[in-house]
Order: structure tokens, then C-alpha cells, then sequence
DNA sequence: GCCAACGTTGGC
DNA sequence: GCCAACGTTGGC
């Protein structure tokens, strides 16, 4: 607030004058008016001020404080109001105070110049901010001092306060429930003396917040100062718990810093301390909390003796959800396994009974007359290979289209380092390379390159089933040779290799499951285990509903 | 002029 | 509201 004349008869200022002739500024709180040169601001001055409070308001109220428009501006202030010889003893009382103020919000103010961090003189270069330095290799970035040397007790004073300024309270002398509100922040700030001072303490406090909250929260506060100076007992309760809470979210927030530093000061060697190990008195070895190896074993023992005991009681007294999940998990497997392998016999069974047919087959009379030979049914019907497209006559497509899949296949190969370890016939080729070293993974009937089409004699009957439905099959089998019959050719070889396919996939199945049993066979050890034991433990918060392992 | 590091700000 | 990034500045 700014004036510079018009104002009637009424009396202004310390000085009590009716002059409005003169600068003056008016006090964003009581709304009084006040002579620059009385109070020591000049017109420059009031430029850079955003709400002006009076020496009488701030007394009374140690939360008002004079609002700056910026830094910059502030500091400009100041050099030039000191610049200011003029007025009297009221004049150069406010003015010291003001630089006082202003000196406590330099950079000054991040050291105490007591504390241990401010006593050391070395980076730690461990830290993220040392990580950032140049001299560490660092972009230079985050432009900040080690975390071992930011001050502590600057965070102790005034982080959470909401004020900058040193030591207000003592400055203000009133008793009033803010000063409890120190008590309480600084219960917080000693649980930190180990963890760096916070970045930025000073977002907390009103003079740094943004101009737009600045102008609601100051209405606010301007609203309330004027109905009851001083705060009531029960607003000052809301204020801790919120506090309360602001606190634990920004404790979790900058948790990874707290670890930077933790980690850094775990490992501080500049400080020798005592042995860990149990009634040892010597010094630590550099780097270790132990003198020795032997003091470090006997501690993990005696740790082991003293926790493991009663971990394993309550390990036996509770149940453990994860447990009896794993658990239901390996009967599912189990039933599963055993499935898989009752198919795997019932594939056996085919083979057999395939081989059965097959030799029912050979002892077959042939008969040249039987529908499905060559000789007959010339008729013009075309179809195309569904392999290499050809436009084909129906008497050749099967025999053609034999042909020209295995011509294909043959271009592609499955190799494998491994042979096939399979219970009974294996259902692959596992032709051994030498070059390569490694084995053929074709099906073995199918397998072109290493698989040899059998030599079919003159008199082979066909043999093949012939169906009396569209998919069903009668006992009656096909008696006509097997080098003419175009119905029925390769039939031997593609039913095994349809069984083959089918047990393979009951192989792949049993080796995922049994991969699945040995994880969880492995979780449920490692949870039984010592190590499971000594790192982890349940916690009943609630024992009067007990847990139930089946509720899940 | 250099550099440590403070204070501010825009982006998230 | 937080924080990475960077402009700025006090001290040397």
C-alpha cells in the first residue's frame, strides 16, 4: 500500500501528524499510515515491498512479516536504505533490524558454524550431490553441497517453523500456541540430526510460497487476526495432526535421499568406532563394523541362536497364506502330471494297436479289383498341392503332395545340442552330425533327410481302414496293392506321426509342469528356510479376528 | 574470473 | 507438492 497525499485531518504515523503531504505507506494489517522517512522506508524501498506490516502489528503478531515482491529487489532495499543517514534513533533502530533480517535470509544462514557438517571440510563423494560435482565426475547439475556438510541445525531451527528468521520466538516474546508448534517441529527435526538438513526448508515457510496462495492464505490470516489475536487451543491441534501428516508424506517422499545419506554415513570412514561383534572392545576394521571376521560370525551366531528359535514357533503357530497357496498349487500340478501322463499310455496303446492293424494288413490276400487303385476312375477332376500350387489330377494329388511336403521340409532344419531323453520311443529323429555337433529335431517319420522311406514289396497290401461312415472306421481294410492305391497313401506314416505329435505335446506339457513344481518347491524352501526365518516375519495386527489361511 | 551452492522455476 | 535443472551470486 502506497500514498502520497489526499488524506484529511486525521493523525498518522509514530509521529501522530495530520502531514500527508509527504511518501507514505500503509500497514497491510492495522491499515495505518506511515511517513517513509519516519519509519525509515523510502519510495524505492516501498517498490519492492509487497504488504508492509508495522513495527506496532509485527509485535504483536511475530507471524507478520514484510512481504518483498523479490530477492533482488529486496537486497537493492536494503544496501539502499542503509545508504539512508537520515532520521532519527526510531529510524536507525528499524533499519538495523531490517539488515539483520535481511543478513539472516542470505546463504549465511545454511551454517551454523557449529555442528559437524559445518566443521567438515571434505566432500564425501559419495553422496548424490558429490556424485553430481564435477571433481566426481558429475554433469553439475544439481549444483548443491554434500549432504554431510549441509548444516543440521540449520534444519533444526527453522525448517518447519515457517520462518526463516532466526530464533523469532525469542524475538517476540509472546507466549502464544505457535510456540508449541516449535516444540513439535522440532521433535521431528532431532529424529532427522542424522539425515541431511531439508533442500528446501524455506517452501514451507509463507514468505516462499507462490504470490497466488500468498494472497488467499494472507486474507485468510488477516481474517482471523482480527477476529482473535491469538490462535485457539483446539485450531492449534488441527494444526499439529495436519503437520503431523504433511511431515510423514514428505518423510516417505525423500526416503531415497534419507538412504543416499544413510548409505554415505554407514560407510564414513573418518569416524573409528568400536567393534560390532559381542563383548569385543577393539577398534573397527576401516570400512567394517568388525574388527575381525571371527567377531562378525560370532555376532550372525548369536543372532541365529537368539531369533531363529522363536521365528520357527511362530512359524509353526500361524499359518502362512503363501504356504498353503503353494501348497494347493502342487496338488493342481500334481493332478495335472498324472493326466498327462495317463495320456502319454493312452498314445502307447495307439501305437500299438497301429502296429496291430499294420500287420493285419500284411497278411491280407490282394485285391487288384479294389476301388482306390490307380487303374480306374480317370476322371478329368483337378486339384491344386497345397504345398507348391501346381494344378494337379485327382488320381496323383496325394502321392504328389507327399512328395512335394517333404521336398519343403527338407529345406528346413531343427537341430539341437542335446539329445532327446525321453521314457520309451523317442518321437524325433536325433540324427547325430559331427560337423555340428548336434541332433536332428524332425519327427522321426516325417524326417526326409535322415529317415528312409521303406522299400514297399510288389504284394504289399494297402492295408488301411476303410471308413464305412465320414469319420468312422469299420474293421474291413483296404486289399488293394500298396504302389497303386491313391486313396490311401502314406497312411501308415501320418497316423504315427499324429500320435507322435500328440505325445509330444504331452511331453512339453509334463516339463512345464514340472518346471512350475520345482519354483514353487523352491519358494516354500526358501521360506521355511533359516535365511526366510531371520529376514521375515508376520505380524497380527489384529488378534482378536484371527487370520484365516483359507480367506484369500 | 572462478566456483560452490543458494534460490527459483517449470514440468511433472 | 516435489524436484531436477539452472540462473545467479557471495566469497575467494
Amino acid at each position: 500500500m502506497e500514498h502520497s497525499g489526499d488524506v484529511g485531518e486525521t493523525l498518522y504515523c509514530i509521529c501522530r501528524s495530520s502531514d500527508c503531504e509527504r511518501f507514505m505507506i500503509g500497514c497491510d494489517h492495522c491499515e495505518e499510515w506511515y511517513h517513509g522517512d519516519c519509519i525509515g522506508v523510502t519510495q524505492l524501498d516501498a517498490r519492492s515491498i509487497k504488504r508492509y506490516y508495522c513495527d506496532a502489528c509485527r509485535a504483536h503478531n511475530p507471524n507478520l512479516e514484510i512481504q518483498y515482491k523479490n530477492r533482488k529487489k529486496e537486497r537493492r532495499a536494503v544496501s539502499e536504505s542503509s545508504d539512508h543517514e537520515k532520521g532519527d534513533k526510531n529510524n536507525k533502530e528499524y533499519k538495523t533490524k531490517l539488515r539483520e533480517k535481511m543478513m539472516a535470509k542470505s546463504r549465511m544462514t545454511r551454517r551454523c558454524g557449529e555442528c559437524s557438517a559445518c566443521h567438515r571440510a571434505e566432500d564425501c563423494g559419495r553422496c548424490d550431490f558429490c556424485k553430481d560435482m564435477k571433481k566426481f565426475g558429475g554433469t553439475n547439475k544439481l549444483r548443491q553441497k554434500c549432504r554431510l556438510r549441509q548444516c543440521t541445525s540449520f534444519g533444526l531451527s527453522s525448517s518447519e517453523k515457517g520462518s526463516v528468521v532466526p530464533d523469532t520466538a525469542s524475538e517476540k516474546g509472546v507466549t502464544d500456541f505457535s510456540d508449541f508448534e516449535d516444540d513439535f517441529d522440532e521433535e521431528e527435526a532431532y529424529e532427522n540430526v542424522k539425515v541431511a538438513p531439508k533442500r528446501r526448508e524455506k517452501r514451507n515457510s509463507s514468505p516462499e510460497e507462490s504470490p497466488k496462495k500468498r494472497k488467499i492464505k494472507k486474507k485468510q490470516k488477516h481474517k482471523e487476526n482480527k477476529k482473535s489475536p491469538a490462535k485457539s487451543p483446539v485450531k492449534y491441534i488441527i494444526v499439529c495432526v495436519s503437520n503431523f501428516f504433511k511431515k510423514k508424506s514428505r518423510q516417505k517422499m525423500s526416503s531415497r535421499r534419507h538412504a543416499d545419506i544413510d548409505d554415505a554415513l554407514e560407510t564414513d570412514d573418518d569416524v573409528p568406532r568400536q567393534c560390532y561383534g559381542p563383548g569385543c572392545l577393539e577398534p573397527a576394521r576401516v570400512g567394517s563394523k568388525y574388527c575381525s571376521d571371527e567377531c562378525g560370525m560370532k555376532l550372525a551366531k548369536s543372532r541365529i541362536y537368539e531369533i531363529l528359535p522363536s521365528r520357527i514357533q511362530q512359524w509353526q503357530s500361524s499359518p502362512c497364506v503363501g504356504e498353503e497357496n503353494n501348497k494347493k498349487t502342487l496338488e493342481k500340478l500334481g493332478q495335472e502330471t498324472m493326466e498327462a501322463r495317463q495320456k502319454l499310455r493312452q498314445l502307447d496303446m495307439k501305437i500299438q494297436e497301429l502296429d496291430a492293424l499294420v500287420e493285419r494288413g500284411r497278411r491280407l490276400q490282394m485285391d487288384s479289383e479294389q476301388e482306390g487303385t490307380d487303374q480306374e476312375e480317370d476322371t478329368e477332376l483337378s486339384v491344386y498341392c497345397v504345398t507348391c500350387g501346381t494344378e494337379l489330377n485327382q488320381k496323383g494329388a496325394l502321392r504328389h503332395m507327399e512328395k512335394c511336403y517333404l521336398k519343403f521340409e527338407a529345406q528346413t532344419s531343427f537341430w539341437s545340442l542335446y539329445k532327446t531323453r525321453i521314457e520309451g520311443n523317442s518321437m524325433f529323429c536325433d540324427f547325430y552330425n559331427p560337423q555340428q555337433k548336434m541332433y536332428c529335431k524332425r519327427l522321426k517319420v516325417l524326417c526326409p533327410e535322415h529317415t528312409k522311406e521303406p522299400k514297399v514289396p510288389p504284394d504289399a497290401v494297402c492295408g488301411c481302414p476303410i471308413n464305412t461312415e465320414l469319420f468312422e472306421e469299420g474293421e474291413t481294410l483296404c486289399r488293394a496293392p500298396k504302389k497303386k492305391c491313391v486313396k490311401h497313401f502314406c497312411w501308415e506314416k501320418l497316423r504315427r506321426a499324429e500320435i507322435d505329435m500328440h505325445r509330444l505335446r504331452q511331453w512339453m506339457k509334463l516339463d512345464d509342469l514340472f518346471e512350475q513344481e520345482r519354483n514353487i518347491r523352491m519358494a516354500m524352501s526358501n521360506r521355511m528356510g533359516v535365511l526366510g526365518l531371520m529376514l521375515h516375519q508376520t505380524v497380527d495386527h489384529d488378534p482378536m479376528t484371527p487370520m484365516k489361511s483359507n480367506s484369500r
